[in-house]
DNA sequence: AGCGAAGATACAAACGTTTGTATTTAAAAA
DNA sequence: TTTTTAAATACAAACGTTTGTATCTTCGCT
């Protein structure tokens, strides 16, 4: 393996120079830099990380923790920081946390361990507060949330728009003709599920419709909770239902189909997160889309922008964007 | 941050004492052993993970590559390794090549500069051959292959019963009465591919079938080439596709439904991969199903006991599973 | 020519661990 | 008690980089 002193060695110069050269200082003169950075390659230099790390405190590693990477909005925003991220030197070491607090904790104490320059995180449902977090993350380590955050933590925040993504939603549905319209909810402690919760909420307030807890189902959002919630909202007479989740909608889509009901006509689902199942059904199910790979870039410039000293990003809300498909429409359209 | 020597001091021993302790060496006594590890959870020690890998020359994390993440085999398999990894003392840091062979040598490139102990690797479709991946691999860094391998290339490799699923799938398809059954095959320069497509083969010609190149469709598994290669199917006269990939199997699919051909009546499909969306089709689609997170495990597995000086693991293979679904079972079930 | 100020590079220490070798201590044998 | 052996720990160097400080050039200026 060649080291910086082999390439100092091999052009009579002094490894602090070799180091500084490739690093771009302006301490060193431009001929020398191009002539390090040429045998550089010619020698087949590569970085040694570790030793790297070591001497500055921190890798140029950075963490992303996550649920699961196998839904669709975390894989996408994965993909769009880690683009960003590869393009400004950084590589990434993706954690799931399978929901689980328990292996949140133990995913940051690896990063903590690998002296990682930041954190991105989308916390698991189970973790009920931030405490464990800034726990485990040293204070020179960047930390940024993004999709389902703490408010009261500290450090850049990337959210979806809930509040009105939920709302345009609802309106739709109500623009549909839907007169009682349910909503799963998923678990209060998440804010992305309160946010939307409370956009429902407002649609309905808005156009006059009184809300009715008894349609609203706080519930884990996986297909089986969508199924019993969507038998339950029928029996409850409900016409349509909102879903805090792609997989809860899909539940009461076929809870409704099991029941010989026909979608869209006498009952309207929307779901949400856009995943790829969602259009290949037939009638296709609508959902409300996130951003998720734009959600990821802001995340990881986010990060980049909390490297400068003076910089403090807050927080970034991300549009939502309502997806109708035919599990919702059944008018015509007007355009 | 407490370190090493703050522990050696504090117990008035030195820091070579502490670290054989921490290791678990033999040449230091139990009963200070415990006294070592006691206080270091005391004093909340956590090693200094880029200081150990430069001293030892490697680190304790694992590279995993992989075309995408979002693939139901891949994530499966992902956290299959992880699982069995993180059991022994190692992280995993993932890397997607979007099945380009540039983003593949990055991937690579990084995994080097980072001291990897090993690499997982299920290469991009767009590699040909395992020159580069041998080029951008250090000689002591373990290298274990799975899904998609290069058999020239040393060391062990995880793969999936690629023949016998084929073989399986397409035998139900003629079980079931189909007469024409045509291929979509995905490229030849994947061993996987090639595998399924002889597995295919000799289905037919087992049952006394001729081969018809006319009806296999060598095109990349997405759902566009499906629906392209499903329409041309059924021009000509096919009456049911065994698929290598869901996407394509879900083109074909969809390219049925708008010709108004009844599945599984008239035409019937089975895709490979069971992904998640094939379950809740209507007609649910059927598949040739692997066991990506058995795989992901015993990838792992292999890495952990290459790491052993005198092992040698060889080639392992992975049993597929036929699921039966509506769009491939137009008899009624025997049993 | 002499002086000062940048500009460019050299020097050296440090980051925290691991590990081969040397030394001390304890136990066993003589 | 002395000698031999083994067990336990101490010593010290090394891994490859980065970075503050020191030294040496080079140039422009008077």
């Amino acid at each position: 393996m060649v080291t910086i002193s082999d390439i100092a060695k091999s052009l009579g110069v002094t490894p602090s120079t070799v180091s500084r050269a490739l690093a771009g200082s302006p301490r060193v003169k431009e001929s020398t830099r191009k002539a390090i950075s040429e045998t550089a390659v010619l020698m087949g230099y590569e970085r040694n990380e570790p030793a790297s790390s070591l001497r500055k405190g921190h890798s140029n590693v950075v963490g992303i923790v996550v649920p699961r990477i196998n839904r669709a909005f975390f894989s996408s925003a994965i993909s769009g920081a880690e683009t960003v991220l590869n393009e400004h030197g950084y590589s990434v070491i993706i954690c799931q946390t399978h929901e689980k607090m328990e292996d949140e904790i133990k995913a940051l104490k690896t990063l903590k361990s690998n002296r990682v320059a930041g954190v991105l995180i989308s916390h698991a449902s189970s973790s009920l507060s931030g405490d464990h977090i800034m726990k485990n993350i040293r204070p020179e380590t960047i930390l940024v949330q993004f999709d389902r955050v703490f408010s009261e933590l500290p450090g850049p925040k990337i959210v979806n728009d809930n509040f009105h993504g939920a709302y345009e939603g609802t309106h739709h549905l109500i623009e549909q003709g839907y007169k009682r319209i349910g909503h799963i909810a998923g678990f209060m402690d998440t804010e992305a599920y309160l946010d939307r919760l409370n956009g429902y909420k407002q649609a309905l307030t808005d156009m006059g419709i009184d809300v009715d807890e008894n349609i609203i189902f706080y519930d884990s959002i996986v297909e089986e909770s969508g199924y019993k919630a969507g038998k339950t909202a029928i029996e409850r007479g409900c016409d349509a239902l909102y879903c805090a989740g792609d997989f809860s909608a899909l539940g009461a889509y076929l809870a409704a189909k099991d029941c010989g009901i026909r979608i869209p006509e006498d009952f309207g689902v929307i779901g949400t997160a856009n995943e790829f199942f969602t259009t290949i059904m037939s009638p296709a199910i609508s959902s409300i889309a996130q951003h998720p790979y734009e959600i990821g870039r802001r995340a990881a410039q986010a990060f980049l922008t909390s490297l400068k000293p003076e910089s403090n990003v807050g927080q970034i809300v991300v549009s939502m964007e309502v997806m109708a498909r035919e599990s919702s429409l059944r008018k015509k359209e007007k355009r």
